[in-house]
DNA sequence: GGTATTGGTCAACCACGTTGACGAGTTTAC
DNA sequence: GTAAACTCGTCAACGTGGTTGACCAATACC
C-alpha cells in the first residue's frame, strides 16, 4: 500500500496542473471567438455576477474579496465592455452591475467551450474516469458550492 | 452517456478546490510549524531552487517567469531569511542562490505535510481512488514536470 | 580582439489584492 | 420621529507578483 506512491506534492501540482490546462485552453478559444482580453479572474466576476445582476458588495461576498477589490474588478469589466452600472431604483446607495450583451455573450461561450474541454476529457480518459475524478474531488473538498473563496489566487 | 452529467465549468472548479484546500492546509500546519510567511509562490521558488542551488536567471526559467520576477522573489525570500546570495567563483556575473538551513527546513516540512494530506486523502477515498485521480491526471495534463509554469497564478 | 550572448539590476508600469476612512442612504430601536 | 447603527460605494495608500525596456559587466564565440 505504501510501495510505489509518489510523493504527496505531486498531487497538488496535478490538481493545478490540470485546473491551469483547463483555463488556458478557455481563454485561447475565448480570444479566438472574440475575446481576447478576458482574464481568468473576469471570468469568475462574471459568473459571480450573473445574468440577474449584482451589487459590488455581493460579488465581493461570492468572491470572498473585499468590495474594494470587487468594485476595481467592475471597473475593469466596465472598461472592457463586459458589464455596465446602473443605479437602483430602490436603494440609492447600491448600484446595480448588469451584464452587457458582450458580458453575456462570453457567459454563454464559456459553459460551451467547458463543455467541450470536459469532452475532450472523457474522449481521452473514458466517461467513468472523468466522473471518478469528479466524484473523489467533491468528496474531499470542504463544501464549494459556486461563491468559491479565490482571494488572491488569480493573476 | 450524456444523461446526468454535470455542467464542464465544475471540473475546473473541482481541480481548483482541491489544489487550494491542500495549498491552504499545507500553509496554515507551516504556519503552525513556525513558518508563518512563507507564500505558496515562495513554495514554488523554493523548490525551483532546490537544494544545490540556482541562480535567479534559471530559477525564472523554471518558474516560467522573467528574471527580473525571479530576482524579486528571491529578494523577498532572503529577507524572509529563506535564502542567501553568494558569488559564483566560476562565473562572476552569476550569482548562486542557495537554500539556507531554515529553507531547507520549510522545504523538508513541507515535504512531510504533502504526505500526510494525500495520506488523508487516502484514508477518505482509499487508495485506489487517489490512485486513479493522480494517473488520470497525469494522463490528462500536457507534461508537467516540476518546472511547472505558473506565470501570474500565485497572488 | 571584436562581437554576440548571458546574468543581474534599475526603473516604470500594470493587475489584483489589502486596510482604513468617509459621505450618503437605509434600517433599527426607542 | 429622530438618533444610532449599519451598509454601499468610493478614495487613498500600500503590498506583492508580474511585465518591458535599458543598461553594464562578464563570459563565450569565431
Amino acid at each position: 500500500m505504501t510501495e510505489a506512491d509518489p510523493p504527496g506534492f505531486e498531487l497538488p501540482l496535478l490538481l493545478f496542473a490540470g485546473f491551469r490546462s483547463l483555463i488556458d485552453e478557455l481563454h485561447a478559444e475565448l480570444a479566438q471567438q472574440g475575446h481576447p482580453d478576458v482574464r481568468p479572474v473576469h471570468g469568475f466576476a462574471l459568473q459571480a455576477i450573473g445574468p440577474r445582476g449584482a451589487s459590488a458588495s455581493e460579488i465581493g461576498r461570492r468572491l470572498g474579496v473585499s468590495k474594494q477589490a470587487a468594485g476595481k474588478t467592475v471597473d475593469r469589466l466596465a472598461a472592457l465592455g463586459y458589464v455596465e452600472r446602473a443605479d437602483d431604483p430602490a436603494d440609492a446607495r447600491r448600484k446595480l452591475i448588469r451584464l452587457t450583451p458582450r458580458g453575456l455573450d462570453v457567459l454563454t461561450r464559456s459553459a460551451e467551450i467547458f463543455d467541450s474541454l470536459r469532452a475532450r476529457w472523457v474522449a481521452t480518459l473514458g466517461h467513468e474516469r472523468v466522473v471518478q475524478v469528479e466524484s473523489s474531488l467533491r468528496t474531499v473538498v470542504p463544501a464549494a458550492g459556486f461563491p468559491v473563496d479565490v482571494p488572491g489566487w488569480f493573476g
